[in-house]
DNA sequence: CAGAAATGCAATATTTTTGTTGCATTTCTC
DNA sequence: GAGAAATGCAACAAAAATATTGCATTTCTG
């Protein structure tokens, strides 16, 4: 899923994920062919950040915004695990106070 | 940085940078050769998720959480987005720094 | 129905990433 | 100072990700 994440166009594709949008509507304007877009846009389906539905001629893209929750469920992981490591290595364990 | 985060490797690498650790220690174990946890320590420093120290012989990787919030940062910016009527009132914000 | 639209499929060319091997360099330790 | 430890550097090989081109297929529209 990071790796989805990991390309400067894709992420823009996600950010114009806004108001969904066809192929066609979401590679306007991108310097790269209509079969590169659909390709990253398989990528970015493939990590279910994306969903397709196909409605006639066209496919229609729509956000899954549960898997960003996801994705930052896993950073908290990492940053809390962390957290432990920097206060152990600095030998002070600063309370949270939360 | 989402790339840096793209790999099993790395992802593994991060966790053990629990105890902080030497490129020898950290490489401990995993299938690949030293060299190549090398290039993958280069890789995330790169993307500023850890920091070498060099200290005598050895490198010592410590993590930087800091770069966790600002992903996390981005995630909530494309949720947010996503939301709807929110992001459909702003205009359309690009970010490319980050 | 004919032509345009929106895609899909597939082979191929490029570019990036990963990982290896071999050897040099710096720093400890005895 | 000699040998071991911990790395760094560089040239290559292999694999994976990207992007293109050309053509086929399905669906609208007038």
């Amino acid at each position: 899923m990071f790796a989805a994440l990991g390309d400067p166009v894709r992420l823009e594709l996600l950010a114009r994920m806004r108001d969904g949008g066809s192929i066609t509507k979401l590679a306007d304007g991108l310097p790269i062919t209509r079969q590169a877009v659909t390709r990253h846009l398989r990528v970015l389906e493939g990590a279910k950040l994306i969903e397709a539905r196909r409605r006639g001629r066209e496919t229609q893209f729509i956000a899954r915004p549960a898997r960003l929750s996801q994705a930052k469920g896993w950073l908290d992981d990492v940053a809390r695990q962390w957290d432990g490591t920097l206060g152990r290595l600095q030998k002070h364990v600063e309370k949270k106070s939360r």
